[in-house]
DNA sequence: CTGAAAGCGCTTACAG
DNA sequence: CTGAAAGCGCTTACAG
């Protein structure tokens, strides 16, 4: 292994003059100093003591790490601008590779040199987020809610504007609106689900579970539940697909079976980045600005680490509802205001 | 600043203790340690010496960060693959903040614990990727191509499948075959300029600079090349546009003014994710594998690193052409096998 | 501009 | 299970 002795003894100078050419000290020679730095990249040097930088935060994944996600790469760009202020850097940590059994979540992070931990989790990876809250390590959840005060979380808040797409759908006069969801229900898809029956309770509409479909969010599950709507008896004139990518394989699957957006059936989706206008027709959208999550976690965590004292908090971000050419009232009124147009399947 | 003597004094025990405690020796009793790193927590211990991880590798960008970005968050999901063999984490870096422009790379380098570096860049500031080799600091670039032998890279070769992609434009019968790329000529983009380029000359087209397109990478900017193609008095019949946001732009705003994909106008586009299969129609595109380049220039490096000898690696991994629904012969063709289809602008 | 020596933060072999 | 003391890797005040 390569030290500040090795590389003094190659460069035939002290261990004094290694370090200070290292530590780009201003009165080592310009001839040493490139000597001694030749020599340490040669050896593979790196210092395992002094003024090494102390100032990172772990990045990590109570399960499945989801880096190449749409959604993870917004979110890990917030951090990196939320770490900003406070001068820290992001090492993505992989516990499921490197915690060892017999160590506690605070043991590992020390070794790991980090000094406050952004979490991402799972339904079935949540009590690991509780563990390390219980020992005391500074840690955020991004995206999850814990009923633990000592757990820091930060996530949105998607009900009341799935609320608000949902009233929106049944004031342009649809009375049948579909629902469609991740099939594993986390914090966020839960929300929108609730937002989905607050609104058909609060205007009056019967809520039918043979109109919510729970699937796999990929593009080929938004395809499957489009097809299944549309196959149905008595087929719902508007769905409310609360996934990225459940809507957007829901919407090219219209186009390609020949199903109007919005003369045969209005689309809501739900976006995490800027998807909304990457599709035909451009999609009205619940939104989560992912960037802002990061950027706000990483944010009060750096904060209150540099203070000295990391102190919980809990913050819940509003989403936004955005209007674009996905949704339109419903082919019975369209029907009326124009007999010819639109293919009804009412009496 | 908390220190292995603070939390001795606090827990009333020896820094002997407290330094078994942290390294997690079986030899502390339960409680004790418990106590130990209950103080180490509150305080914001992190250690300044000692046992800490010295298996770092820096990823950082010599220009703008993009972290957000689709290609570098499936580039960085292939990093977090590709240190894994060697166990190294990875520290995401912001040289700009951060290096002092009086330290060298090396320095700086050291200075945050890291070993090595992997390194995205911008055609200006391509001499940084240069200055660092220079130094010797162990460092890979993906995604760009140098003349320098002391400097790793790893990039894709997306020439030979642009070939491909134009001359099978060319057998399905398109003569006019129009081409948009970034305004930014970086490697890739200009080896596909020159794909397009070889594929007419070997077929014996003609080159005709119109046909040529250079705009901003986005929708919009896909967009505004599909309105210009097709407002054009002897319109191409097919295009390649060799940017995934200016192929998403188009094939959407096709929809939008009713050009019909592929019956009047055949669209390749480019693909570094899963877009080909979130677009209607599903699109005809030379992708290219982003996670596998991160993933070979980390394992290269970490490989060599750990070693103990880093020793500088050009690589150049395929592309891959594949034909989906956004690609058909062109207009007149058409017009030839059924009369009634298609509108053929031709005589 | 450089080095011998003291010092700092941490770990560990030895003693109990 | 714990601690005093030696040791390790590095930095720095002092001397030249």
């Amino acid at each position: 292994m390569s030290s500040v002795r090795r590389i003094a003894k190659e460069a035939g100078v002290s261990i004094t003059t290694v370090s200070r050419a290292l530590n780009n000290d201003a009165t080592v020679s310009a001839e040493t100093r490139e000597r001694i730095l030749a020599i340490a990249n040669r050896s593979g040097y790196v210092a395992k003591t002094g003024r090494r930088v102390t100032t990172n935060i772990g990045f990590a994944y109570t399960g499945r790490r989801t880096v190449a996600d749409v959604f993870d790469a917004a979110l890990l760009d917030g951090v990196t601008r939320g770490v900003d202020e406070c001068n820290f850097d992001v090492v993505l940590l992989n516990m499921q590779r490197d915690k060892r059994p017999d160590e506690t979540y605070t043991q590992y992070f020390m070794r790991k040199g980090v000094r406050g931990v952004v979490l991402r989790t799972t339904t079935d990876s949540r009590h690991v987020c509780l563990a390390i809250a219980k020992e005391g390590f500074p840690a955020v959840v991004i995206s999850e809610r814990f009923d633990d005060p000592n757990l820091s979380y930060i996530d949105c808040d998607s009900k009341t504007d799935s609320v608000r797409a949902v009233e929106y759908l049944i004031s342009l006069g649809h009375r049948r609106i579909a629902f469609a969801m991740h099939n594993v229900p986390d914090c966020d898809h839960v929300d929108r689900y609730e937002g989905y029956r607050a609104a058909l309770d609060g205007r009056g509409l019967k809520y039918d579970e043979k109109l919510v479909f729970r699937h796999q969010a990929n593009f080929s599950g938004g395809a499957t539940v489009l097809q299944m709507v549309m196959s149905m008896p008595d087929r719902p004139t508007a769905i409310y697909l609360a996934d990225p990518s459940l809507a957007i394989g829901a919407i090219n699957q219209a186009q390609l079976v020949g199903v109007r957006v919005p003369d045969d059936l209005s689309i809501v989706g739900f976006d995490d980045t800027e998807m909304r206008y990457g599709v035909f027709p451009t999609m009205t959208a619940v939104c989560q600005d992912s960037g802002t999550l990061g950027f706000e976690a990483a944010l009060h965590l750096t904060r209150t680490i540099a203070k000295g004292t990391h102190t919980p908090f809990q913050k819940t971000v509003p989403t936004f509802f955005e209007v674009h050419d996905s949704t339109g009232p419903p082919p019975e009124i369209r029907a009326v205001a124009a007999p010819n147009a639109g293919l009804s399947t009412q009496a």
